[in-house]
DNA sequence: ATCCCGAGGG
DNA sequence: CCCTCTGGAT
């Protein structure tokens, strides 16, 4: 695929997009690191049915510290993977407060020293809290640039760097958000909507329906 | 490469 | 019933 392609698809996906946003419930930084945290191999909706009482009652680092590893296990059991996910984040907010005043750390080192924090995690938090232009590939961005052919490769990482090489200037720090929504929303895994896709004439996939 | 883990979609 | 979900650590 060649760039003009790719310009037109980003010009596309820009103007078909609504204004960046994630889909995830939260009102500080903190929160949005625990959100993302939680969200891993999870449906944003069951994250935000978990967190939104949880952040009710326990807004800030402190107070998810004091409520302990067993008492968020209660907040967060309906989501995968909540035995894991419980540990990481009160350690997490231990660490936060003991390494950075409780605040989320403008640092990709420091946010990925945290447990439970990878690549992708950071990622989000650089873009989306501190507007900078990482664009954190998941499963939907990993698959829609694969099956599109805008940026494939084997593995997340090379998908990143691909298409940190080939998103245009203007696009750099929201493209991570409009990627996303159209992977979640159009180009879904198992059933891609096609015929509401902005970028199907630009498509590698268009004729096929299943990977 | 494998485990952690449960809910919901198709 | 099988697969997927905004992964990360071992």
């Amino acid at each position: 695929m060649n760039n003009s392609k790719r310009a037109e698809i980003f010009a596309r996906l820009a103007a078909s997009n609504p204004a960046p946003t994630t889909e995830l419930d939260y009102k500080t930084p903190y929160q949005l690191l625990v959100a993302v945290v939680l969200s891993a191999q999870a449906t944003d909706k069951g994250v935000n049915r978990a967190t939104r009482p949880l952040f009710r009652a326990h807004p800030t680092p402190e107070s998810i510290v004091a409520l302990g590893i067993e008492g968020l296990e209660e907040y967060i059991q309906s989501i995968g993977l909540y035995r894991t996910k419980a540990r990481n984040v009160v350690e997490l907010s231990r660490l936060l407060l003991e390494r950075h005043g409780g605040e989320v750390p403008h640092d990709r080192e420091a946010l990925e020293a945290l447990p439970g924090v990878g690549r992708k995690t950071a990622n989000v938090i650089l873009n989306t809290v501190f507007g900078e232009p990482t664009i954190a590939v998941d499963t939907h961005i990993f698959r829609l640039a694969n099956r599109t052919g805008l940026a494939p490769g084997k593995d997340v990482r090379e998908v990143e760097d691909r298409l940190n090489k080939v998103v245009p200037a203007e696009y750099k720090v929201n493209a991570h958000h409009w990627l996303i929504l159209h992977g979640r929303y159009i180009c879904k895994a198992r059933t891609p909507d096609c015929p509401r896709c902005v970028i199907v004439d630009l498509c590698e996939f268009k004729d096929k329906t299943r990977e």
